[in-house]
DNA sequence: TTGAAAAACCACATTGGTGTCGTTTATAAT
DNA sequence: ATTATAAACGACACCAATGTGGTTTTTCAA
C-alpha cells in the first residue's frame, strides 16, 4: 500500500494558506474577511481550506501565533547598547508600524480581540489572554534590569509602567486605524511618550 | 381630514427605539448585535423599527450623537477649582467608566469605528472624523488656559500632549474591554497616567 | 503499473440576517 | 360615527456566507 503525500507537503501547504490569508485580513481586516476571501486568494477550494481550518477564526488564531513566534527577542539586553537606547529604538520602531497600518495587521488584530467578547470563547483561548501579560512580563523584567544596573531611577514600579506603554501603543494604533496617521499626528505623540518614559524611568544618561 | 398622531409621539417613540438599542449594544457590542435583536428587545415588529431607520449602521450612529450631546463641558474652566483639579477628576471619571466597562458602550464603539474602515463609509460620515479633533481641541484649550494662568509649565506643547491622553484612554478601554479590568490593573495604570502629566505640564501646587 | 489513501474539488443544503411591501390596526379631525 | 391617514405588523424573497459530503484527482509505496 502507499498513501499520502510528504510529513513536509501539509505543514508547506498550511504556511501557504495563512500568508495568502494574512493578505486579506489586511485588505478587508477581521470583521469583513471571509473563508470565501481566503479561498479565493489562495486559489484553492472550499473543501481544501475546511482540510487545514474549521473556521475564520480557528484560521485567525493560527496566523496570529505564526506571526508572534517572530518577535519576542527585542527586550533581550544586548550588548553595548544602553538600556535607554534600545527602548528608544523600539518605541521607534512601533512608530513606523503604526505609521504604516495600512499594510499591517493592526486593524485585524483589533477587530479579532474585539469579536472574542463572548465570554465562552475567550476561556477556551487561553492563548489570548496570556499575550498581554507576557508583553507585561518582557517590559517588566526589561525594566527591572535597567534598573539593577543602574541606568534607570524609577519613580513608579517597573510594572505599571509597563502596563501604561502597552494601553499608549494599544490606543494610538486603534486611533490611528480608524482615522489615519496623519490625523493622530503618530510622531509627535511618540514624542510625548519618550518624555512620559523618561520622566517616569529616570534614566542616568 | 384628520390622520396622523402627535410630532412628538415619534420622536419620543425614537428615543425609546435608542434606549433598547442602547442596552442591546452594551450587552452584545456593535458587531453581534442585529436589527433582530433591537426589535426584540423594543417589543416592536420589523416594520416598525425599519420606519425610524434604515439599517443597523444609521441606528448606532443616531444613538452616538444622541448619547454624545450629554457630556462637552466637562473642561469648561470652573471658578474655585485649580485647572489640575479638574483634570485629576476627570482621570477619575474615566476610571470608574472603565472599571464598569461591562455597561458601557465602549465595546460597541471601538467596534463601530473599526467597522467603518471602509473608506466610502467613513467620508459619508464627518461626525465620526470630527469626534477625535473636537477632544483634542477641547483637551488644548484646557492646557492652555491652565497655562495662561500661570498653573502649568508644559515641558511639551498642549496638543500633543492631548492627543497622548486620548490615545493612552482609548488603548487602556480596548485593552479592559478585551481582558477586563482586574487583568488591565486600571486604578495603576491611571496613577501612571497622572504622574506622566504631572511630568508633562509641570504644575505649580 | 497499479491501487490504496489522502488531498482537492465543488455542488448543495442550511443558516441567519436583511430590507420590502401588502395588510391590519389605531388615531384624531370632521 | 365616519373616514383619511399614518403607524405597526409580519410574511416573504433575497443574499452572503458557512460547513458538509460525495466525487475526482494526485501521490507514492509496493
Amino acid at each position: 500500500m502507499a498513501p499520502k503525500v510528504s510529513d513536509e507537503y501539509k505543514t508547506q501547504k498550511k504556511i501557504e494558506l495563512l500568508q495568502a490569508a494574512k493578505r486579506v485580513f489586511i485588505t478587508k481586516g477581521y470583521t469583513r474577511a471571509t473563508m470565501q476571501d481566503v479561498m479565493d486568494e489562495a486559489g484553492v477550494s472550499r473543501g481544501a481550506l475546511y482540510a487545514y481550518f474549521d473556521n475564520l477564526e480557528h484560521l485567525y488564531l493560527e496566523l496570529l501565533q505564526f506571526e508572534d513566534q517572530q518577535d519576542a527577542q527585542f527586550f533581550t539586553p544586548i550588548a553595548g547598547e544602553t538600556s535607554w537606547q534600545q527602548i528608544t529604538k523600539w518605541v521607534y520602531k512601533q512608530q513606523v508600524e503604526i505609521e504604516k497600518i495600512e499594510q499591517t495587521l493592526s486593524q485585524a488584530n483589533s477587530e479579532f480581540f474585539l469579536s472574542l467578547k463572548d465570554q465562552q470563547k475567550q476561556q477556551s483561548y487561553p492563548y489570548i489572554t496570556t499575550r498581554y501579560e507576557k508583553m507585561v512580563d518582557v517590559l517588566t523584567a526589561f525594566f527591572a534590569h535597567g534598573t539593577a544596573t543602574g541606568e534607570f531611577k524609577p519613580q513608579l514600579p517597573p510594572e505599571p509602567i509597563a502596563r501604561y506603554l502597552i494601553s499608549f501603543i494599544d490606543g494610538l494604533m486603534l486611533d490611528t486605524a480608524h482615522l489615519g496617521a496623519e490625523k493622530t499626528k503618530v510622531s509627535e505623540q511618540m514624542e510625548a511618550l519618550l518624555f512620559s518614559l523618561r520622566a517616569m524611568l529616570g534614566p542616568v544618561q
